[in-house]
DNA sequence: TTGAATTTTGATAGCGCTATCACTACGCTC
DNA sequence: GAGCGTAGTGATAGCGCTATCAAAATTCAA
């Protein structure tokens, strides 16, 4: 076989005025210290080209069984990894990925940032960031046109995933959209989540077994579905427990700590408080948490309090909260992935795939939760 | 002028067998749509060569200025932004950029994130994140070492940039370090943070301002140099007001909320409790506001209380805190700046330059603090 | 004013990968 | 068995940028 390379270069007098840059030898390539293994170390090992090894390295071409085999045992026997760069650059597809949020002191923003950021750096995409904050409808759907011009993908957290506006802007403009945490499935664009009615009616289970049953409910703000389904969760469990809903028990919430003070008010100020409050998310859990102490109540000795979503604040009050983890970082980097996926299948004129990736949540159970006093 | 790419390719037999997979034409570049701006269309229209335009936008090698203003103006005009793959691929530098940090759910991780993310965009360069956690130090520095290998430079938030053996090692393995956020200066590495011991001394000035002379605080995590100085500075303005510190009102915290729920215990349970409280962060802040409503005291009627960072805390919690800004995503977006700018330095063999850039903090006035009761 | 030193600019190649097409086999139809 | 698809593979060029060195322009010295 020929090396890959021979030194067929035509030799006219214009060009090969400078020596090159490195000596390129194709029976023993020289490798700079830590420098990466390329394609075409893998394509000569193996006796193909470098394109064969392109293709199946990407997986998407006709190539024999037999000749797929034997790339990818040289590919793993090298330890090949594609450069990000130079793949990037040769495809020529921008694969930049934006992420889209709004109320950036939302708490699980980091967890967030760190999970798409990791997911990104491993895939070697770039990570673009967007803020949209206080914005109507129409500036949102310029927003989204705009950012639809340079960027392969989106990634859309809760409440924008929510917007009718910005994913129909997005899907007709034709690039994929990951809707993450998201409480429903949405037809349109893919989904990244946790069933949000199940692990609210497993939290429901889980304080219905330490003997609660006067448990209230401060639910999430009405713009976003997981808050539906939480409080259908938190319904279920009840209605299944043969206990029914005192309808002055639940609250009306908005995911802030502000909104949880003023429900748990309302909720401790009467006559016969409940035993035990579920709300929404961990903010508002610790709202509650502190309006308890204000009025001398211990937690969890004289009232259990759970929250959702496993934020920082969760393990910043005192006792810490009994909560429900959505592995909000995996989902991120998820995310990218399935953009990823989407963004190369668009590339091969494939049709569009929606996915709907649901995600196992987990009840972390800390010292919030106790039984009913008396 | 001769056009940039002149179709004087040689025209052997064996070569230009298939047509070019895009007309270049220099007198009229097709852009596909959507498509970025190149180096080749802003060298063209400044008249220079693409090597020139290469020089001016990174900055570093000898341009005339006349020939720099006109590039730059047509860099400008065209609105060119480096393909990050591309530049990657050809200087062949991986100018990826470390964050490094411990303790993620701190609260200003995600403003950390967003201004790394938003600085590293802008600078096309790439942001990879690593957590140390439970480290000795023995695995630090060999994690120091580690890291040193695949990147070319690091930005350390505390308290990781108060660790010598970290930051030996990575000085030692001779790539930049930008501490950010750290209370002092360091000699060998450079540094963005504000100035807190005048932020401490102007937030205390604030209280005394409404008449407050019985000011508790609840200092920082010892092993962080800004703890001290933040201390430092609540002395000062104390002295300078000729009011004498009682020891007995200072206690010692930890940054978290725990810490400052007992440091505020401690305070509240006095026979003459403090008026005002100042902690060190916001957290600790948080904490003593919930152990003044446990005991029945109202915020701000009864007794202030500060903290420090204006994180998300800050305005979770009600009252909302008067705090001390400090701009993390700016002084994060600066790091990155000021890493590239010592990473082209370094490549360019000049000596490492090590620069202390202290930005602007802001006392946010918000509703914890009122004049002392009686 | 001339020659040398220095600065500024440009031409060329190539970073590692993939798009595109050419080519080779190997069926298949009629 | 000629013609025609159709998988499988390879050769070539080029994505946008920068390293390198040559060439040109400029400055400086004598």
């Amino acid at each position: 076989m020929r090396g890959i390379y021979s030194n067929a270069w035509p030799a006219t007098t214009t060009f090969m005025q400078t020596a090159p840059r490195k000596a390129r030898n194709s029976s023993s390539p020289t490798r700079r210290k830590g420098a990466a293994v390329t394609i075409h170390e893998v394509a000569q090992r193996a006796g193909v080209s470098p394109m064969t090894v392109s293709r199946v390295v990407n997986g998407n071409a006709n190539v024999r069984a037999a000749t797929r085999e034997l790339v990818m045992r040289t590919v793993r026997e090298l330890n090949y990894t594609p450069n990000a760069a130079a793949r990037s650059l040769a495809a020529a597809s921008g694969t930049r990925i934006a992420l889209i949020y709004t109320n950036p002191s939302s708490a699980y923003l980091s967890e967030l940032l760190v999970g798409a950021l990791d997911g990104a750096s491993k895939a070697a995409t770039q990570l673009v960031l967007d803020t949209w904050d206080h914005m109507t409808r129409a500036t949102e759907r310029a927003a989204a046109r705009k950012i639809a011009q340079s960027v392969a993908g989106v990634i859309l957290p809760p409440p924008l995933c929510e917007s009718k506006a910005v994913c129909s802007e997005l899907v007709a403009a034709g690039i994929p959209v990951v809707a993450i945490a998201s409480g429903r499935f949405q037809p349109d664009i893919s989904g990244v989540r946790i069933d949000d009615f199940r692990a609210a009616q497993e939290m429901t289970e889980h304080l219905l077994s330490f003997g609660h049953s006067r448990i209230a409910f401060i639910k999430g703000h009405p713009n976003q579905t997981a808050s539906g389904l939480r409080y259908e969760g938190y319904q279920a469990a009840m209605a299944a427990a043969g206990i029914p809903v005192d309808p002055t028990l639940v609250q009306q919430g908005f995911f802030t700590y502000r909104s949880g003070l003023e429900a748990a008010e309302k909720l401790l100020a009467r006559k016969k408080p409940p035993t035990a409050i579920f709300a929404s998310n961990d903010d508002m859990a610790a709202a509650a948490v502190s309006v308890a102490h204000r009025r001398g109540l211990d937690v969890p000795r004289d009232i259990s309090v759970v929250g959702f979503d496993d934020t920082p604040t969760a393990t910043t009050v005192w006792p810490e909260l009994t909560t429900v983890r959505q592995p909000i970082a995996a989902m991120a980097a998820s995310s990218i992935d399935l953009l990823l996926r989407s963004i190369r299948r668009r590339k091969d004129g494939e049709a569009r795939v929606v996915v709907d990736h649901v995600v196992a949540h987990l009840l972390v159970k800390r010292d919030s939760v106790a039984a009913p006093p008396g």
